[in-house]
RNA sequence: CGCGGGAUGGAGCAGUCUGGUAGCUCGUCGGGCUCAUAACCCGAAGGCCGUCGGUUCAAAUCCGGCUCCCGCAACCA
């Protein structure tokens, strides 16, 4: 029984630097990845890059580079920002690896063969900046409803995907496999709006341009965004037309795709039938997650309300803007962010209600045991409650996350450390100290420290740099799951490290 | 009548499936405490749960009509 993991991120686009909307995605996909090796999963995590295209070979072109120097320049930064976000990925991958064209090449030819696609003719309405075909609908008056621009009528040699041929048993697939597309909406959406009306066949190659895995067998043709850029997903771990590696055997089908709402459909039409195509099995969970939006407008260049995971990791920390996006980002609904609504989160969770905690607590145990902590074996209903919160901890945490609902997640470890910070108020350490019950003050800021200690171990997946720094305040290395199975790891006459501040509070 | 999601105290959300005193975070006001990062704890004010009608002993919750907002609507990262 294998207990592997394969996620992945959708591959960023190379059309330039990815703002924070963007970021939201690989930060979200490295917390279930970290939170499924934390439960021991044997994680595999994918993430990388889409470089090719025709806006790819534009942009080049106006900065007087080559296409593969342009991709080379922004691939390369976008993996930074991957690194600024302290992202755990196994393998960050590129479209214009050798081998990753290669084994494109080889599907295109195998599907060829084997009749699934044929050659075509595509006729259209094209926005060349936009790099897509509308309808006559979408193209109102010949204007491309994206960038306003003309849309020319345009008629191109292509080779096609047959689509049709694969649309019932997509459709059975779907209905016997309800967690296959989440949120259900979403599922709603591909059955009502392509499957059960009829799918046309998909176009998967282009004429008009050069930038792109080239057609083996036909060199007027490049092959189209999908099938290279879908295929990341198996190109990269071992998958061949011939003989899969071993390695390919074990990883595959893939666990969760992670992808934004306005791809969900090539994720779950295009992908499942190409996968359906090459005999391969369909990945488990398709996510689409809503997005970030600034204030309540989507994020563009054109309107300036760009913000940069680079530029907000300087201001306010790595940490801050992980947990951030984690937690504003609900389920189905789009997220909102404004520098004002990332201080406030801030100062009133981090700052206040974690940073603040483990700080008044570490201080008071040095200030009235010179740091050190003694065990005790409390039986006081204010213990008790305590405890209980944080004994059923783990169990919340881990529901929440199977259903991906990282903020949920998040919610329920806040809900214990704000009965951490009650619990402080209820039992009054100071005034057990001037009354000299000492026994009785051990045993609250034990109860205390080890609360922390658990709190500290579960949010690990999502604001790692941080319970690093409280476990080496805690001066404990007790950080994994099992070390919080029974309350009570932390040891009698252990010595704590002297505290320091974690979040600095921010003024508006 | 294209499909789907939503409308809950000042803001953002949960609760709706499985009807029965409307809950959480932030904000406001009052109080407490002093270990701590002007923080923490307690209390209060503030909602006819979008609207109209129906079912029921009882509706935020079930059924129907209406209004408004949002997503999707095919080769767009």
């Amino acid at each position: 029984m294998s207990n592997k993991y394969y996620i992945s991120t959708a591959i960023a686009y190379t059309s330039g630097k990815p703002h924070i909307g963007n970021t939201y995605e690989i930060v979200l996909a490295d917390a279930i990845a970290r939170y499924k090796r934390l439960c021991g999963y044997d994680v595999y995590f994918q993430t990388g890059t889409d470089e090719h295209g025709e806006k790819i070979e534009q942009k080049a072109a106006d900065n007087n580079l080559t296409p593969q120097e342009y991709v080379d320049n922004v691939s390369k930064e976008i993996k930074n920002i991957w690194d600024v976000m302290e992202t755990s990925y196994d393998k960050f991958v590129r479209t214009t690896d050798k081998k990753h064209q290669k084994i494109v090449q080889d599907i295109f030819k195998k599907l060829y063969d084997q009749g699934d696609i044929y050659k075509g003719e595509y006729k259209g309405l094209y926005c060349t900046p936009c790099e897509s075909f509308w309808t006559p609908t979408q193209a109102v008056n010949n204007i491309c409803p994206d960038c306003g621009r003309e849309v020319y009528e345009t008629t191109e040699e292509a080779y096609f995907l047959r689509l049709s041929k694969y649309q019932d048993r997509l459709i059975d697939y779907i209905n016997s496999h309800p967690d296959f597309i989440t949120p259900e909406s979403r599922k709603n959406e591909m059955l009502n709006n392509f499957l059960l009306p009829g799918l046309q066949d998909l176009c998967v190659s282009r004429t008009s341009f050069k930038w792109g895995i080239p057609v083996t067998f036909d060199d007027k043709h490049v092959i189209y965004v999908w099938l290279d850029a879908l295929s990341n997903y198996i190109t990269n771990i071992g998958y061949d037309v011939v003989k899969p590696s071993e390695t390919f055997q074990k990883l595959w089908p893939a666990d969760l795709h992670l992808v934004g709402k306005d791809i969900i459909r090539f994720h779950t039409i295009y992908w499942p039938i190409i996968l359906m195509a090459l005999n391969l099995e369909l990945p488990k969970t398709v996510f689409g997650h809503p997005w970030l939006l600034f204030g309540n407008d989507k994020m563009s260049k054109s309107k300036g309300n760009i913000m940069y995971a680079d530029d907000l990791v300087a201001k306010y920390g790595v940490d801050a803007i992980r947990y951030y996006v984690l937690h504003e980002i609900p389920y189905a609904s789009d997220g909102s962010i404004t520098e004002e609504l990332i201080v406030s989160r801030t100062n009133a969770d981090l700052a206040n209600v974690l940073g603040n905690l483990v700080n008044r607590t570490i201080s008071m145990a040095w200030k009235y045991f010179d740091g050190y902590i003694y065990k005790s074996k409390s039986n006081d209903d204010l213990d008790q409650e305590l405890i209980e919160c944080v004994e059923s901890l783990e169990k919340k945490v881990h529901q929440k996350m199977e259903e991906i609902k990282v903020g949920d997640a998040l919610d329920e470890i806040f809900v214990c450390l704000r009965r951490c910070n009650k619990y402080i108020d209820e039992t009054t350490p100071w005034t057990l100290y001037k009354e000299q019950k000492e026994e009785r003050l051990k045993e609250v800021l034990y109860n205390l420290l080890e609360s922390i200690r658990v709190c500290t171990v579960l949010l690990q997946p999502f604001i790692n740099s941080t319970c690093q720094k409280i476990f080496l305040q805690l001066n404990t290395n007790d950080q994994d799951l099992s070390s919080i199975k029974t309350f009570g790891k932390l040891e009698d006459k252990h010595r704590l490290n002297k505290p320091e501040v974690l979040f600095v509070r921010h003024e508006i």
